[in-house]
RNA sequence: GCCGGGAUGGUGGAAUUGGUAGACACGCCAGUCUUAGGAACUGGUGGGGUAACACCCGUGGAGGUUCGAGUCCUCUUCCCGGUACCA
């Protein structure tokens, strides 16, 4: 028999399988499986991280489809950004043209995978009939006002010339490029995600996703509860809210702090400081973010206006400073120097009052920041913290002074773009009606295409007066179209509505199909989306289902975390290490089922791993040694009894470990079972112990087993063993629980706890404490000759213990 | 700083959830085959110890609970991911 030949198979059943519509999705199914992996950015290649996503979660399609379920599990393309219109520019190309050519190439790497893609349920979010559905849901938001347009302080790429969400910047820097990001005062489009930020956060408990990604979230929401303070200036001509989280602590506030971006700072700095002020602001302004993180010392200039605390009654100093954040909170706070580390190190700094009120820690060298009983607090002291909390809050708010509050650290989601490769926004600027929707009979807002780039890769439609001019459809003045296009993580944010018909014309989802097919029931890809797109993708889905146009509220119901794919030397792959795997090398070598199983027998799904290309080689001979012991002859000589019942039993085991490993993704260890089946098979078959119909039988089994692991091998084997129709066609085998319970056991004798020597017994008498006891005696007497034994402890099934002195 | 995860042979990793630590694989060593190399196959492989057994040590470190701890508790060191003047 020859070798086994990975390309030459491969190539037939890929081949076969497509002209055979093998894995159309099922119009419809009793129990449904959407399995969906997050959709590749058309880059130019799949790298070993797709890979390592896409492979895994076939085989988790595979395992379900044979257990008689019917499985959607598209593929398509994240195809507008800013990558591939960086990449069009350094190429001289069109961004469509470098898209366009990426997919194509990417399609075929897609499909050497052998994954059961439904092709004919693709999608493309730079397609008009695609984006012409992202307009409509911008259009739904603004409908609802939870699309709108806000002057204030935004983050500037400088690198890749646009504004960025708060989730795209990653320490100050460009989620994308790494740029130092700068703030910048421009008018932009946000959508209301801060409307839905209660159910983002409840709902979370109802999904079945990692914790360390539902934490992410619930960490990035950044839910906290206190009470909103108002503090008049001591003229009472203005008034300073702030928010804390420790009204507690209000008696110790002996100075305020405001953002150098509060509306008040010009009005509240007196003329003797405003030369002092002006220049704090100016050098202020000019800091990035980065800058403002890295400052050591804390910085800040005293306005020269007093505001009274009204507990105390005390005047006390209104400061400005950078340590205050105007994009948090009201952008002022009260200083409690005693009870908050920052507040103490600038009240040291500028030689402020510092009052403890809070007992329980001296605050001569640090602040004392946990809670306790309150002191010097008037009539509130000698209560404890927690119910000074409630009792100040609720005497705050008899006195108008006050109210609870609970505080987001989640903003707005900013989604304009100032570049050309994305969904135009479907907006019009009208001078008397001013921003005036497109209608939505108008849709697509069409991106036009072949356009030139301009000078550092400004937008082409900022210089496209065609695109730009359009009469407004309210009052039909010449107005100006907006150029300014979508983030791509909008467009994100929905095409798991879509795959269920991807080519409907109605509107951007078929309901229909989408009653059928959602929510996705297992979602699989990389934990770097956690606060990014699986957080707008949850918004999306609440807004559709509070609008009435979906529902279901949750569109992920589990989630499965791959982890990452290193480089043989540990590290993460990149350019500038020179340790990136090209995956193509090995599937043109060894063939896709080789490389599925190496990634698979890794280590857990979840950590990830590097790759090692000596450790591959195990991967590869366990291709062939299947290939080995399913097709070579097969020839009864010294049949055995004994053997033929313990090949059926580890058999029979082999299916429920295999079963119980592969649904909850342990790949590994459902891998490692079966190389040590194939090692004791391997034996069996040298000897000749079975007979030939169980050897048969037992190779079916092994091959539906392994269909989902290696589906190109097991489809060439099936077909050797003269079977007329697929393997991937084949029910998943079951295991008989008769065959599976042992009927010896081996029973472990243990001195003190150390194993000492070990016994075989039968099943129906594993049980039995007194004969256990009795001859774990038999087992260990000389051991135990001049010993006293003072306690003897039987574990049936297991152990028997003496402990002796 | 805060939140989450982790540390087991030369290497990647197993361990029925408190009951034989090191499954499976890589690597290495020896052997068979081969002109040779490779491939394939067979056997061995935690450390110490022994002629071989016996025996002793061993899951980042220090304690503890238990007849028994990789697994539970307390303290601690280091690594990875996330997040951060968030009041």
């Amino acid at each position: 028999m020859s070798k086994y030949d990975p390309i030459k198979t491969e190539a037939k059943w890929h081949k076969i399988w497509q002209e055979s519509n093998l894995y159309q999705t099922p119009p419809s199914a009793r129990s449904k499986l959407y399995n969906l992996v997050m959709f590749p950015y058309p880059s130019g290649n799949l790298h070993i991280g797709h890979w390592y996503n896409f492979g895994p979660a076939d085989t988790l399609a595979r395992y379900s489809k044979m257990h008689g379920r019917g499985v959607l599990q598209p593929i398509g393309f994240d195809a507008f950004g800013l990558p591939a219109e960086n990449a069009a520019i350094a190429r001289g190309l069109m961004a469509d043209e470098w898209t366009t050519h990426n997919i194509e190439i990417m399609t075929g790497q897609l499909n050497k995978i052998g994954a059961m893609y439904d092709w004919s349920k693709t999608l493309n979010t730079s397609q008009p009939e695609y984006y012409k559905w992202t307009q409509w849901i911008f259009l739904e938001l603004f409908k609802a006002g939870k699309a709108y347009q806000k002057d204030g302080l935004v983050n500037w790429c400088p690198s890749d010339k646009t504004v960025l969400a708060n989730e795209q910047v990653v320490n100050g820097r460009c989620e994308r490029c790494g740029a130092m990001v700068e703030r910048k005062n421009l008018k932009q489009w946000y959508f209301s995600i801060t409307d839905y930020v209660d159910e983002l956060l409840d709902d979370l408990t109802t999904l079945d996703w990692p914790e360390r990604i539902k934490d992410m979230q619930r960490n990035w929401v950044g839910k906290s509860e206190g009470a909103k303070v108002t503090f008049a200036t001591t003229d009472a001509s203005k008034k300073l809210e702030v928010y804390t989280t420790r009204p507690d602590t209000i008696f110790g506030a002996t100075f305020m702090v405001i953002a150098p971006e509060h509306p008040l700072v010009r009005e509240l700095t007196t003329k003797e400081n405003l030369t002092a002020m002006t220049e704090y602001l100016d050098q202020a302004g000019h800091k990035t973010d980065i800058d403002r993180m890295e400052a050591q010392d804390k910085t800040g200039v005293f306005t020269g206006s007093y505001a009274q605390n009204p507990a105390t009654k005390q005047n006390i100093p209104i400061w400005v400073s950078e340590y205050v954040l105007m994009g948090y909170g009201t952008g002022a706070i009260m200083a409690v120097p005693a009870h908050d580390e920052r507040d103490y190190e600038f009240a040291r700094k500028f030689d402020l009052e510092i009052v403890q009120v809070i007992d329980g820690a001296s605050v001569q060298d640090k602040a004392h920041e946990l809670t306790g009983k309150l002191i010097n607090s008037g009539d509130f002291s000698g209560m404890d913290s927690g119910s000074a909390k409630t009792a100040i809050t609720a005497w705050l708010e008899a006195s108008k002074l006050g109210k609870p509050q609970v505080q987001y650290r989640l903003r707005d989601w900013l989604i304009s773009r100032q570049r050309y490769w994305g969904t135009p926004i479907p907006i019009i600027h009208c001078d008397s009606c001013g921003a005036v929707p497109v209608p939505e009979k108008d849709l697509p807002v069409l991106l036009p295409l072949k356009q030139k780039f301009g000078k550092d890769g400004r937008s082409p439609l900022l210089d496209n007066p065609d695109y730009q001019k359009v009469k407004c459809p309210k009052c039909g003045g010449d107005s100006k179209r907006e150029t300014d296009t979508m983030d791509t993580f909008v467009d994100s944010s929905w095409y798991f509505l879509r795959y269920p018909n991807p080519s409907y014309q109605d509107g951007p989802f078929d309901p229909v199909a989408v009653k059928q097919w959602l929510p996705v029931d297992q979602y699989i890809g990389g934990a770097e989306h956690a606060v990014l797109h699986l957080l707008y993708a949850r918004f999306i889905t609440k807004f559709l289902h509070s609008t009435g146009h979906l529902d279901f509220s949750e569109p992920f119901t589990k989630l499965i975390n791959q982890g990452m794919m290193l480089g043989p030397d540990g590290n993460k792959m990149s350019k500038s290490k020179g340790n990136i795997i090209d995956p193509d090398s090995y599937v043109d070598k060894y063939g896709a089922d080789a490389v599925r199983v190496y990634l698979m027998f890794m280590g857990p799904y979840d950590e990830g791993g590097s790759w090692d290309p000596k450790r591959f080689e195990g991967a590869h001979r366990f291709i062939n040694k299947i290939w080995e012991l399913c097709t070579t002859k097969y020839i009864e000589t010294n049949l055995d009894s004994t053997v033929e019942a313990e090949l059926e039993a580890k058999l029979h085991k082999l299916i429920k470990k295999v079963t119980e490993d592969t649904q909850a993704s342990k790949f590994n260890t459902a891998i490692a079972s079966t190389m040590e089946f194939i090692n004791f098979s391997s034996n069996v078959k040298r000897a000749g112990q079975a007979s030939s119909e169980q050897w048969r039988s037992m190779v079916m089994t092994l091959v539906k087993l392994l269909a989902p692991f290696a589906p190109f091998l097991t489809e060439e084997i099936w077909e050797r063993l003269g079977n007329r129709s697929s393997v991937h066609l084949e029910a998943w085998p079951e295991y008989n629980p008769a065959l599976i319970a042992d009927n010896t056991k081996t029973i472990v004798v243990q001195l003190n706890g150390k194993l000492r020597s070990e016994f075989i017994v039968d099943s129906k008498q594993a049980f039995n404490k007194e004969e256990l006891e009795r001859l774990a005696r038999q087992q260990v007497a000389t051991m135990l000759s001049d010993s006293k034994i003072s306690k003897v402890i039987v574990v049936p099934g297991k152990l028997v213990n003496f402990v002796v002195s």
